[in-house]
Parts: structure tokens; C-alpha cells; sequence
DNA sequence: ATAGTGAATTGGACTTTGTCCATGTCGTGG
DNA sequence: CCACGACATGGACAAAGTCCAATTCACTAT
């Protein structure tokens, strides 16, 4: 594993390499491919592309932002919402809306997954059902549309949510 | 078809069968079926159960309230909110989340299916795909789960935004 | 290394969607 | 027809997201 060293300069603020001590490989990975889309990198992308760094979380824009700013304090809530749907658009980040309030930003946008949420608490675990789930409309229930994805979300009480209850 | 006749009377109007002609089956079924659960029978229920009739609407809050104030001008926004609420909750009318804005409110509850979204212009349709959505989740992915529900979600492009893109 | 340029960032105003509450009204049973 | 408690109301509030004019800064060419 390389680090990645690098400088950002603001002008009130010089943040470093060993602030951030070094990308892991799926992110540098992911600011190279930006990069030679036509990205410039700058401060607060770098730091955005961090905090979905990893490929189980599914935060809203305002936790991207939360944690985001105890990284870089100046970054600002309109930054992050460019960045979450520059990502989206790229086809880098999945935006999924499980529960009809905020929606939140998968990094985990490679492997083809469903999501299983709790209704009591919101946890929400990628999950992966066999066979097509597309395959499972029939062209008579198509209606002339040219179906192109398919979100399954599956509901239920998680185990914690069941000792509780119990 | 039995056409019910009724009388609302408020402090400042008074709507009489004639202003809203008749209620169809499907409804004097639901509002007697509401009445049995211990509802009192106001005029902005009836109205926002006329709205919600038949079963090929997903309106949302607002389109709700919009149409039920032709009916009743003075209906308040909250009043819908609260009916709509109750009505999801007696199972009446089911919440549906297909684009992360504004949640949509679909009486179709008692016949179980799926939807399926133009990305472009937002249109819903009902569908029914084969076999049980839940049964192509193995025990092995559902970790500790008591999974409940399935809603799945086809997107694509509708007939008229294929051809208006072409 | 520096400067020029357009892309990116910023904060705050604004919109949309939804919740909450004190007050007043009205549906219903007696 | 009354009394009572459930219901409706509107306005304040909150959460989630968009938009914009002014400023800053990343990158390229010199
Ligand atoms: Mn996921
Ligand atoms: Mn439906
Ligand atoms: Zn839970
Ligand atoms: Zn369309």
C-alpha cells in the first residue's frame, strides 16, 4: 500500500499529509478515476470522497457534512451537497431513500446489492437476493417502458430492535 | 349502486348531496368500514377519502389537499396530514417513497404490488411481478431480521419521455 | 515561479415537505 | 337538544434541499 502524500493550502489554513495521514487504496483509487474525468481536486472533495470511504455506510448529506467538518471546520453544507450529487451523477455514489425523510449517499455503488432496513431504529444492511429481481417483471407489466434498474428494499425489526421489544 | 345521500353542515357553509353528486362503492365501503373502527365522520374525511378514490392514484400531501379543498375550501393542511396518517395507519392507504421528495399516498392497500417510476417525468404505475419478492432473500442474508415486507421499485423511461427524447 | 481564467466554494436566502400545539369547533351518544 | 371529548385549524417551527452572487482557488500556460 503506497501513501499518498500531498499538500492543500487554503489561505487561512495549510492542511498536510500527516493531518490526513494517507488515502486507502479504494479512495485513491477513486480520486484518480475523478481526476482524469476532469475533476479538480480540491480541499473539500478530497475530504467528502473520505467520509464515504468504505463501503457499508449509508449517511445522509447532513452526517457527510457533520463528519466532513471535523476534517475540514470551512467546508460548507452547499459544498457537500454538489459534491453527493456530482458522485451520483458520475455513477460513484448510490442514493437511496428508504425511508421517505433524507436521503442517503452508498459508496458501494460496484456490486449490485438491495438494502434491509429496520423499521424501529433505521439500521440498513446491504443484502444480496439471488436471481434477477428484474427478471421478475413480465413484459405484459411493462407498459411500454424501458426498465433500466430495480430497488428491492426489504422491511423488518432488527435483532436489537427485537430484544428490546421483547 | 345505492347513491348515499348526506348533509354536512359547517359554521359558514352548508354541502348537500348535490355539490358531491354521490360515493361510489369502493368509498361508502371504506367510510363504513372507518366508522366501524370508531371514526367520527367529519365532512374533510369524506373528502379526503373521495380524493383517494379510485385505485389508480399516488397523490401526494399537497395534490391531496389541492383536490380536497375544491371540495372543502376551508380544509386545512394539517387535517389532511393527520387523516392521511390515520389512513396508513388502519392500513387504509399505503406510504410510498419513490423519489426521495414528497411521500405518496396510494388507497390501492389491499392488493398486494409493486411500482414501477419513469425516471424522467416521475409517472407510477402499479405492477405485478412473479412469485414472492420475499422468497429470493436466503436465511443466510437476512442477519437476525424477522423481515416483514418487500417494496420494490422498477425505474426506467415511459413511453412519452422515450418518445419526446428521441 | 507566476499569472490568468474559469471552475469550485461559500453563506445565506429561499422553497418544499412535514410536525406540533393551543385554541376553537363539531359529531355523537345520551 | 346538551355535554364532552375527539377533531380541525392556522401558524409557528423544523428538516431537507436548492439557488445565487460574490469570492477563492486549482490548474494550465507562460
Ligand atoms: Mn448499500
Ligand atoms: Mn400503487
Ligand atoms: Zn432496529
Ligand atoms: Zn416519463
Amino acid at each position: 500500500m503506497d501513501k499518498v502524500q500531498f499538500t492543500i493550502m487554503t489561505n487561512s489554513r495549510h492542511i498536510t499529509g500527516s493531518d490526513i495521514p494517507w488515502y486507502p487504496d479504494g479512495m485513491s483509487d477513486l480520486l484518480e478515476r475523478l481526476r482524469t474525468r476532469g475533476w479538480r481536486l480540491t480541499a473539500q472533495r478530497r475530504v467528502v470522497a473520505e467520509v464515504l470511504d468504505g463501503d457499508h455506510v449509508h449517511l445522509t448529506a447532513d452526517e457527510v457534512h457533520a463528519r466532513a467538518a471535523r476534517l475540514l471546520p470551512e467546508i460548507s453544507r452547499a459544498t457537500v451537497y454538489n459534491t453527493l450529487g456530482e458522485l451520483v451523477t458520475l455513477g460513484e455514489v448510490l442514493e437511496v431513500s428508504t425511508d421517505g425523510r433524507a436521503r442517503r449517499y452508498d459508496p458501494n455503488a460496484h456490486h449490485a446489492h438491495q438494502h434491509l432496513v429496520c423499521s424501529h431504529c433505521g439500521t440498513i444492511r446491504d443484502v444480496h437476493p439471488v436471481g434477477d429481481p428484474l427478471a421478475a417483471l413480465p413484459a405484459g407489466e411493462r407498459f411500454g417502458f424501458t426498465v433500466s434498474d430495480v430497488e428491492v428494499t426489504y422491511r423488518g425489526t432488527c435483532p436489537d430492535c427485537s430484544a428490546t421489544a421483547a
